[in-house]
DNA sequence: ATATTCACG
DNA sequence: ACGTACGTGAATATT
């Protein structure tokens, strides 16, 4: 079995760049800057040794203009040139580059990546040397040249990802690396300047590429296709500038460079230079990698075995044994003997599963059905397992059982972790990173699966003891680990879309948002970005001359609370706060909601993050569905589009006050728990107090101050914030704390309590145990520390209510089985919870939700919990 | 990668 | 004297 011949091309500019804003700051002792050279040269080694390459060379851009400036004026010019800090380290990595043995490589009137270009068609055409050509970048202009015998090496800051023809496939919809350029025509590249079709981003620009297959095949049909108006028109409008847009994008392949496979011929490091070079930047820890010594001459053509030299410290040579054991695994593979604990790493990926039934053997089974159901489904086991949801959405998405998931017990060591020390997990590496993996070779992929399930059987031993050491096991046991398999559940269901009613709505801001810019323009006397904060504070604060109040770090505030004090100085300020918001409700929720439905379906499937937040509350991604409009009237459209599917309803269920009520009850505050237990309109009760007067007659703007301070209570207030939020001054902000602690006295003497416990502890807890570690507090910063009471006052109520609305959750579900409903549970937005289920079935969903809502704590709180319902067929009407 | 802005509870 | 509510995610521009 020969190897086939390999070229390495790398792009020096951009690999360059990345190591620059990717390396903290370094200098030499008299302060040049190295930091890039340092970077730039460990990821080029790093390629060196995984590809071993024949053949290897480094392109660079020049800085006198090139074949696409000369042709296009507006090409790459918003370009700002290299920071002077990284300008002063181009020279030197042009020598590595060459110590290092590759050749450097660049030519007047071309880019970098032409050159690169070139290499890739060499490989391509070259049948008598017939070679790969793996081109090393980190910018994704490259992936054009993708083909059979060229691939791209994308390095981002943390790893490098080999793109071929399949990858760039399931990436972009489908398409082939040719039609990428075509793509970039239609999209453009803010980054180049290069403007494309405006109006068409990357979404509509992957369909149309697809449909049609090329830009030409795309402006031959266009016109008697089905498109919609608007991007009929769209595409009319921009047909030059697409075509100018193509010619920029297309990488040339055949720049007049003489480029061979011999010519690139790789023979090793020049050792004595590389010396020199590295030595003269101070940059030692390279020289210790490779071994480099001042007297030495000549050329290492390996770098693989020195590579590890740092490595090996670690490496006592005790882990040999086991590194054995796990290479003979892969043999027997049949099904394991199920004892009674078993951990299991599930690889959906490559449809398999490891285990690791007793701590001393291991078996890799193929994730059948079959298996599946023996080894989750199966009682008398309990499953130790690292984010079991993910797991649960597979079995779902299999209808391997339709009425239950599985009847195994499962130890969630991604959770188990969260609640012993809450912060954010998800990633197994992390947790195999804090472990002992010296001696364990873990390149290999295998051996790092095995040990993830060997691992995991550790980690819960120790999990186990401190669950209860530290009382978590109703975090644990009652809490996470069930709702584990129902957020699985809800994430399966997904949230039905109309997504024909968000196109249209989109379109009728598109016609708003046009307005808008023409009006800011004009307004302005120029055109500019108007997403850009820095150019619009220049226009405003510059050239118009506004009053600026507010800075940030960078500059001026733009934002809307700022704007909004422009407002009478300008009538450009009108314009663009409405722009903002139009803007905001296209991209983030129009385009962003369309992006992710699931064409199957058509509905929207979140991923809920279990394991994220400091306080225990879930989080929504890819979408946040926890986000979605509803103050504002424009955006609170967006939910008529969150529909029931037909014949069905959607019940939406809302806790009331449930942080107030929370504190009120783990205060004991009399006054306040009166208020709840008496059903009374809680703000208008505090108002009542605070301003001393009887309840009919606390007046609107009495109530909406009192709110401020209920809710200002819950954060860790101050007397300034409380003040810019009801835009009162300071003093009075302050007398109005001074007076809610007088009738609320318990509640100060809680909160202060609190912060008492957090100092002496270290954390706080919620009513089930859950706890907040808060370093801030032994911080120096005063800032800092103020920050650390204001969570250890608020953490308690904010996670007791997360506890509380997960318990409900869990409850629900149950209920709404038992009860052999259709009705499922399909989203959590902390306070609120949405069942969709058949029209017959609402009012008994409506039962369940509130009583299994209100009641779910049982005696443990104080004062009532109430919940209010209502439903309807989408989330608008759901949501009175 | 970080900053800014703005959507929600 | 100093900076200020608690908890999130997504889009965009800039470094």
């Amino acid at each position: 079995m020969s190897e086939r011949n390999k070229l390495l091309i790398i792009d020096g500019n951009s690999i360059l760049n990345r190591a620059f804003y990717g390396v903290r700051p370094m200098t030499t002792r008299d302060g040049r800057p190295t930091n890039a050279i340092y970077g730039f040269i460990n990821m080029i080694l790093k390629q060196l040794e995984a590809l071993s390459p024949q053949a290897a060379g480094i392109a660079f851009d020049l800085k006198e203009p090139t074949f696409r400036h000369k042709k296009c004026d507006f090409y790459k010019a918003t370009r700002k040139g290299m920071p002077d800090e990284l300008a002063a380290q181009l020279d030197g990595a042009k020598k590595a580059a060459e110590y290092l043995g590759l050749h450097v490589l660049s030519l007047s009137g071309y880019e970098a990546d032409d050159i690169l270009g070139s290499a890739a068609r060499l490989a391509e055409n070259d049948t008598a040397n017939d070679y790969d050509c793996y081109i090393m970048t980190g910018d994704r202009d490259t992936f054009q040249l993708i083909g059979k015998k060229a691939f791209v090496l994308l390095c981002t800051n943390n790893d490098t990802v080999l793109y071929d023809e399949k990858k760039i496939a399931e990436t972009y919809g489908g398409l082939m690396p040719s039609q990428l350029i075509d793509l970039k025509a239609l999209m453009g590249d803010s980054s180049d300047n290069i403007p494309g079709v405006s109006g068409i981003g990357e979404k509509t620009a992957v369909k149309l590429i697809s449909e049609f297959a090329s830009l030409d095949g795309l402006y031959e049909n266009y016109q008697n296709s089905s498109l919609s108006a608007g991007i009929k028109t769209k595409l009319e409008k921009d047909k030059d500038m697409a075509y100018t847009s193509r010619f920029l994008a297309e990488i040339c392949c055949d720049v007049p460079l003489p480029l061979s496979f011999s010519d690139l011929k790789y023979s090793g490091i020049n050792k004595s230079a590389f010396y020199e070079l590295l030595s003269s930047y101070e940059l030692k820890s390279i020289i210790k990698r490779l071994g480099l010594t001042s007297g030495e001459t000549g050329s290492v053509s390996s770098v693989s075995l020195s590579l590890f030299d740092e490595v090996s410290d670690n490496d006592n040579g005790s882990g040999e044994n086991e590194v054995q054991i796990f290479t003979d695994f892969e043999e027997k593979l049949s099904a394991p003997p199920l004892s009674d604990t078993v951990s299991v790493y599930p690889d959906i990926e490559e449809n398999k599963l490891y285990i690791d039934p007793d701590g001393k053997t291991m078996y890799i089974i193929p994730m059948t059905d079959e298996n599946l159901r023996a080894v989750f489904d199966n009682n008398a086991l309990t499953v130790i397992i690292y984010d079991s949801k993910e797991l649960f959405r597979e079995i779902l998405k299999r209808k391997i059982d339709s009425s239950d998931i599985c009847s195994c017990a499962v130890f969630d060591v991604m959770l188990a972790e969260y609640a012993v020390s809450p912060s954010p997990k998800g990633n197994i590496d992390d947790i195999l990173s804090g472990r002992s993996t010296a001696g364990f070779d873990i390149s290999e992929k295998t051996q790092k699966k095995l040990l993830y399930a060997r691992v995991l059987r550790e980690l819960h031993e120790e999990l186990k003891t401190r669950i209860e050491k530290e009382n978590l096991e109703k975090i644990c046991y009652d809490i996470e680990f069930p709702l584990a398999r129902t957020l699985a559940r809800m994430e399966h269901e997904g949230f039905l879309l109309d997504c024909g009613g968000i196109a249209s709505y989109g379109e009728t801001l598109d016609a708003r948002l046009h307005d808008r810019i023409t009006n800011i323009y004009k307004l302005s006397g120029c055109d500019f970005n108007i997403n850009s904060t820095k150019q619009l504070g220049e226009v405003l604060y510059g050239k118009l001359g506004l009053p600026a109040f507010k800075k940030t770090k960078s500059g001026f505030s733009t934002d809307a609370e700022t704007l909004e004090k422009l407002r009478p100085y300008h009538p450009i300020i009108n314009e663009i706060l409405d722009y903002r918001v139009v803007s905001k409700l296209k991209s983030t929720y129009v385009e962003g909601l369309l992006k992710v439905v699931d064409k199957e379906d058509m509905r929207v499937h979140t991923t809920f993050k279990q394991a994220l937040t400091m306080t225990g509350r879930l989080s929504s991604v890819e979408p946040n569905l926890q986000n979605i409009p509803i103050k504002q009237a424009e955006g609170r459209e967006l939910r008529k589009f969150f529909i029931a599917s037909p014949g069905n309803m959607l019940v939406d269920a809302d806790y009331s006050q449930i942080e107030l009520r929370i504190l009120a009850s783990l205060s004991q505050d009399k006054n306040m728990c009166d208020a709840f237990l008496s059903g009374a309109d809680i703000h208008t009760m505090t108002a009542s107090q605070v301003f001393g007067v009887p309840a009919g007659d606390v007046t609107p703007e009495m109530r909406k101050s009192a709110k401020a301070v209920n809710f200002g209570i819950v954060y860790g207030i101050s007397d300034f914030s409380l003040a810019g939020d009801i835009g009162t001054t300071r003093k009075v902000a302050a007398e109005y704390i001074e007076k809610y602690f007088l009738k609320y006295p318990q509640i100060r003497e809680y909160l202060d309590s609190q912060i008492d416990f957090a100092v002496k502890n270290g954390y706080v807890t919620t009513l089930f145990g859950r706890r907040r570690y808060i370093p801030e507090l032994s911080a120096k910063n005063k800032v800092m520390q103020a920050f650390g009471k204001r969570v250890a006052m608020n953490s308690p109520i904010q996670g007791t209510a997360a506890d509380i609305i997960k318990l409900a959750m869990i409850h629900t579900e149950k209920a709404l089985r038992r009860e052999n409903l259709q009705a499922k549970l399909i989203l959590q937005i902390h306070d609120e919870l949405i069942v969709e289920c058949p029209q017959n079935e609402t009012e008994k969903v409506c039962g369940i939700l509130k009583y299994e809502m209100e009641n779910c704590t049982g005696n443990l709180l104080r004062v009532p919990l109430d919940v209010s319902l209502s439903y309807g067929k989408n989330w608008y009407e759901a949501h009175e």
